[in-house]
DNA sequence: GTTGAAAAAATATTGAG
DNA sequence: CTCAATATTTTTTCAAC
């Protein structure tokens, strides 16, 4: 799908709040809100816009650590592999990666005993795995709404 | 501020859709929609809920390639790094990590040439850098919205 | 805290340029 | 594609339990 200017401004306001009224959209971007409303419905049906999601305080809900995790996998092994680490609970991310690693995962726990049971019970032990590095996210200097748009 | 179980509900809706309207939400968790609107606003002024965000696909808006780097910083020179790293386009996420790297970013570029320029032009030649590492994303196995709650 | 009901505002739809 | 007008829904407010 093509994206013109104006989809391009639609999409910055969603992405930085995408509770925005349609109506606020069009004011802003000098059009109807039968125009934003348009526009974004072709946007999510093309795929261009993926979804909306709430951005909620992990603290908040008991997740008091974040980790990166860089995993070293058998070779043949990677889809059994990618399948259980899709059942583990606090893993929001599984990347396939070029360089030191084969995939790179980030997790969340309650604490550091549970990311010690996340990494040694669960991680370590499924099927296809070679080794790991724990990153522990430390904080989280910055972090945008997403792309620069 | 305590979470019961009916404010996990209803972050669990937003954080899959942010977009659900308080009425269905209502209906889901069997309340009226005054205190789903009630809740949420609560929990937004609380700082549980940080925001709403569309999810763009970075190759719709001109990003085909998206990497984890890790870095070494000079010893006293974090913060320097951190407010230049913050000042790059592309850059989304800065995390200060324990292990091997004492800062790891995720950054999405236009395509290979792109990420380069972003690397050596800009990473690289920043005060207090000390060395990297680039791990290409060659494909995202899976992301959740956000966090099991 | 929760609710139903009213008022205000937003979204969805339609038809035409 | 865009718009104005209309119809439908939702958000927001508020008195009352």
């Amino acid at each position: 799908m093509e994206l013109d200017e104006t989809d391009r401004k639609i999409l910055r306001i969603l992405q930085s709040d995408a509770r925005t009224p349609f109506s606020e959209i069009a004011r802003r971007i000098d059009m109807s809100s039968a125009t934003v409303h348009d526009r974004v419905g072709r946007m999510e049906d093309a795929g261009v816009i993926e979804g909306y999601h709430a951005k909620v305080n992990a603290k908040a809900v008991g997740y008091g650590v974040s980790a990166l995790v860089g995993l070293r996998v058998e070779q043949g092994r990677e889809e059994d592999a990618l399948e259980q680490l899709r059942e583990i609970e606090g893993v929001t991310e599984i990347h396939l990666t070029t360089g030191e690693w084969d995939v790179m995962l980030k997790v969340a726990a309650a604490d550091t005993d549970s990311l010690r049971d996340l990494m040694f019970d669960r991680v370590a032990n499924m099927e296809g795995f070679s080794r790991s590095q724990t990153m522990i996210i430390l904080g989280t200097d910055y972090e945008t709404d997403g792309l620069p748009i």
